[in-house]
Formats: structure tokens, sequence, C-alpha cells
DNA sequence: ATAGGGTTACCG
DNA sequence: CGGTAACCCTAT
């Protein structure tokens, strides 16, 4: 209604970014109240701190997304803190993973077959377990996790793609469970695998073993195996991600490093007199 | 106060 | 449509 939406501008991204690297990240109110970024912060909440080093953090470990340009700020409702059209810079890219363009040919290891099958996974998910009372969020993640290879924050894409579903109704939702339409479920959708594979009163039993850690006899063994072997898969998932984030800490530590060496190379020529480009800059060509 | 799920606005 | 960034709400 009355707060459009404030872009973070670089200043406030970098802010954060600096904040994180002396506070640590989670000391989101430490980070705000320091005197160095309070200025620069001073219109945003710790949450929304918290909220902006999710972002940031997903986009540079989510390998698909190369720079946007990102303009500072459309429209300036009061405060302007106008980027000074000086030489600044420094303002800290994202790009984690990758600095140098010609090399780095590794891509694409989340390329499904289907070119679009993002609404299949979620209608053939709530079609396998028809849940009355529809299905929770976290169990359609979990379910569409054990079959397809999936992105770190697919559940919030889920989420988001729930809502779509809603919108042209082929969804509804009840409370916090999502289901298919009555008149939408009914048409037959993916292809279903040979009803063997089908356990009756499946919903229930996801459910509830959830809820009860030790369920009774009633659980048949067939189905604990199941259960067990999908967990093993997500957790197998899991360990993956792990490594690469591993990995993308080390390639973090090489980044800044030479981050490092290149501010102190900038700092001795522009105090030299020196003029630089930013193009000269971005391509080492100085 | 923080983490995480969920919602809304904006962009291609 | 599809995706993301900013925002909101709630449980721990």
């Amino acid at each position: 209604m009355g707060a459009p939406k404030q872009k973070w501008t670089s200043e406030e991204e970098e802010a954060l970014r600096r904040g994180v690297l002396k506070h640590g990240a989670g000391k989101w109110r430490t980070i705000q109240k320091d005197p160095e970024f309070s200025p620069v912060l001073s219109s945003r909440s710790n949450i929304d701190l918290k909220d902006k080093w999710r972002n940031l953090s997903f986009s540079a470990s989510g390998l698909g997304s190369r720079d946007k340009l990102r303009v500072p700020r459309p429209k300036a409702p009061s405060s302007s803190p106008s980027p000074s059209p000086q030489l600044l810079l420094l303002s800290a890219p994202n790009n984690v993973a990758e600095a140098s363009p010609p090399e780095d040919c590794e891509k694409s290891p989340q390329d499904d077959k289907t070119p679009s099958p993002k609404f299949s996974m979620i209608l053939e998910a709530l079609d396998e377990l028809k849940e009355p009372n529809g299905s929770e969020v976290a169990t359609i993640c979990n379910f569409i996790e054990q079959r397809h290879e999936v992105q770190p924050n697919f559940r919030r894409l889920l989420c988001a793609k729930l809502r779509r579903l809603i919108g042209v109704n082929k969804v509804e939702k009840i409370d916090k469970s999502y289901k298919l339409t009555d008149s939408y479920a009914k048409r037959a959708l993916a292809p279903m695998k040979d009803p063997s594979l089908k356990k009756k009163d499946s919903a229930k039993s996801s459910k509830a073993a959830k809820g009860l850690g030790q369920l009774s006899p009633a659980l048949d063994a067939a189905e604990a195996a199941a259960m067990k072997v999908a967990d093993a898969e997500a957790k197998s998932h899991l360990a993956n991600e792990h490594m690469m984030e591993v990995e993308r800490i080390g390639k973090m530590a090489e980044e800044t490093e030479s981050l490092l060496e290149l501010a102190s190379e900038l700092y001795e020529r522009c105090s030299r007199g020196e003029a630089l480009t930013i193009l000269q800059v971005a391509h080492r060509e100085f």
C-alpha cells in the first residue's frame, strides 16, 4: 500500500558484507548498531539485514545468475544516498564462483531433460500423495526432492509456484496445506508408474510417521524401508551440498585475498594521481 | 534477537 | 509465465 519497496543500494550491500566480515553472519543487530555501518544501514532493520544476506547467499551459490546490472534506485522518496560520480568501486560483487570469463567451462549440472517440468513435478507430487486435507510444503518438497535433483533454494521457489497454481485454480490451499482442486485432480495428468509402486493409504502413514517417531507394527516393513531409502537419499543430497559449500568457501578465501591485493595496488596508484577506468580495473589492465 | 517459512511487488 | 528481491509473520 504505502511502501513501494526499497531496493538495496550498493553502499548498503557493501556495508552489510563488511559487517558480516567483521562480526560474522548472524550478528545482525550488532552489525546494524555498529557506528561504522549505522549511518548507511539506518533505514534497515536487523531482519532486513538477515533477509538480504539470505538473498545474497542464494544468488552466490545458485550458480545460475551472472551479475545483473543493478541500478541503485529508480525512485528516491526522501533520503538519497546517491553514489558519488567519483571513482567508487570495490563494491565487492558476489561472484565467488568465478572471476575469469574465458575459463571455467564447467556448467549446468542441474539441467533437467525436460524444458519445463516444474509444474508437472508439483502436480505429480500433489497427485501422488493424495491427502484429503492437502499436503504441507515440507511434504511436497520432500517428495519432489526424492525424485528429482533440485536447487538449494527449491523450497522457496516451490512456494511461489504453488501460489501461481492457486491463481489458476489447479491447486487450493487449506490452512497451511496445498491440494489439487477437485475438478483438476480428476484429469489424468502425469503418466503414473505401474500401480504396484503405489501404496494404499500412504497419506496417513507419511504424515503420522513424521509426528510420532515410533509407530506401531501398523507400519509395514516395506514402507519403513522405503522411507529409510528416501531419507538416505535426502542425506546424500545434503552431503553433496555441503561439499559444494566447502569448495565455495575456499574460493571465497582466495577471492578475498586477491581482492585485498587489488585494493592496495589501486590505492597506491590512485594516490599517485593515476587515473584508472573501471574497465581497466575489471580486466586487470593497469 | 535470530532463523525460517510464507507473502507481495517487480522485472524479463 | 517464471524468477527474484524485499517484506512480513511466527516459532525457537
